[in-house]
DNA sequence: GCGACAG
DNA sequence: ATCTTGTCGC
């Protein structure tokens, strides 16, 4: 099976490929041409690690202040820019911008997709008493597929635990990345490989690692992976995503979304959200079960490290540890 | 420099 | 997430 790059991989380059000699764009220009600023970072990693072997000027593209790529200034010069510094020097007046490049507004159709998805979140616990917990994660690596061409590979890993925290089950699943993280459309990175590790198990409810309706239209990864795969999931982030601490609740637009949960009296919360068929009650219960006394519950901790890509040397038949 | 947006 | 040296703490 040839290794090809996701939409969102091939909209980046052709925008960039859509750059005149002579003529610059910004990695923000180009995130907004597909539909969100918050590409503007996923921009430049794309661009950096595959324009030049996907062929495209990727030296045309520079950043907000005018900061070129390593290596940019030699083509930039032959194409009579001036850099200075480190940067080019004429950015506005040979600045392509975001109307007249060639690219579809894709995350603004992904936006609308979790739109429409999030009508189907269901916030009631479909299981009263879950004994088994599938905790989920995805690990990311860039690699060569047979043509020498750079493509990012995702590695799926669920590890199924139960409320004895033993480990009962798991999976681990390969496959290209669909697209590069972008905040708030985490679910569509992950969705694939998640769904084919957790397809293989049986288990009550996923844990995963981010958020579930802590997110801006109350769609993250966690309800992303339920309602997709229609089963209970709810999110574990280190971090917030959305929304404001008052007490142990987050509120997001009036409404809770999730907990802030304390695990030590002085330490940082650990951010906890339903993504589906789990209730804002339940999430919290679920949580406080499956945690052996670190801040990352058990299971997603577990799929965490089963996720990680073996070092060079290290493990046997590609497996971090034997399950 | 500030603000900050999961992974 | 990944890239990475040393460092702090249970």
């Amino acid at each position: 099976m040839p290794l090809r790059p996701g939409p969102v991989y091939v909209e980046i380059l052709r925008a960039a490929d859509s750059v005149p000699r002579g003529r610059l764009t910004t990695f923000g220009e180009i995130a907004r041409t597909l539909g969100d600023y918050r590409a503007a970072k996923a921009v430049a990693e794309v661009i950096s690690v595959m324009g030049r072997a996907y062929g495209v000027p990727w030296h045309r593209v520079v950043s907000s202040r005018g900061e070129i790529l390593r290596g940019a200034e030699e083509f930039l010069r032959e194409e009579g820019v001036v850099v200075k510094g480190g940067r080019v020097v004429d950015l506005t007046r040979r600045l392509v911008e975001a109307g007249e490049l060639e690219a579809r507004p894709i995350l603004a159709e992904m936006r609308r997709t979790q739109r429409i998805l999030a009508e189907r979140v269901i916030l009631e616990d479909e299981v009263e008493r879950p004994e088994l917990v599938a905790g989920a994660d995805v690990a990311y690596r860039w690699e060569r597929d047979e043509g020498g061409l750079p493509v990012e590979v995702a590695r799926g890993a669920v590890v199924v635990v139960d409320t004895d925290l033993r480990v009962v089950d798991g999976s681990i699943q390969i496959s290209p990345a669909v697209m590069p993280y972008v905040p708030t459309y985490l679910g569509f990175r992950e969705f694939p490989a998640l769904a084919r590790a957790l397809s293989r198990l049986s288990f009550d409810v996923a844990m995963m690692d981010g958020h579930g309706i802590a997110h801006p239209v109350f769609f993250g990864e966690a309800s992303h992976v339920g309602v997709c795969l229609d089963i209970p999931a709810l999110g574990v982030a280190k971090r917030r995503l959305v929304g404001k601490i008052r007490g142990e609740e987050l509120i997001y637009m009036t409404r809770q979304v999730g907990w802030a949960l304390p695990v030590k009296p002085e330490g940082r919360p650990v951010y906890v959200s339903p993504g589906h068929k789990v209730s804002l009650e339940g999430s919290a219960k679920i949580v406080k079960k499956f945690r052996g006394g670190t801040r990352i519950p058990t299971p997603v901790r577990l799929a965490h490290k089963l996720a990680e890509f073996p070092k060079p040397g290290e493990g046997r038949f590609g497996e971090t540890s034997s399950l």
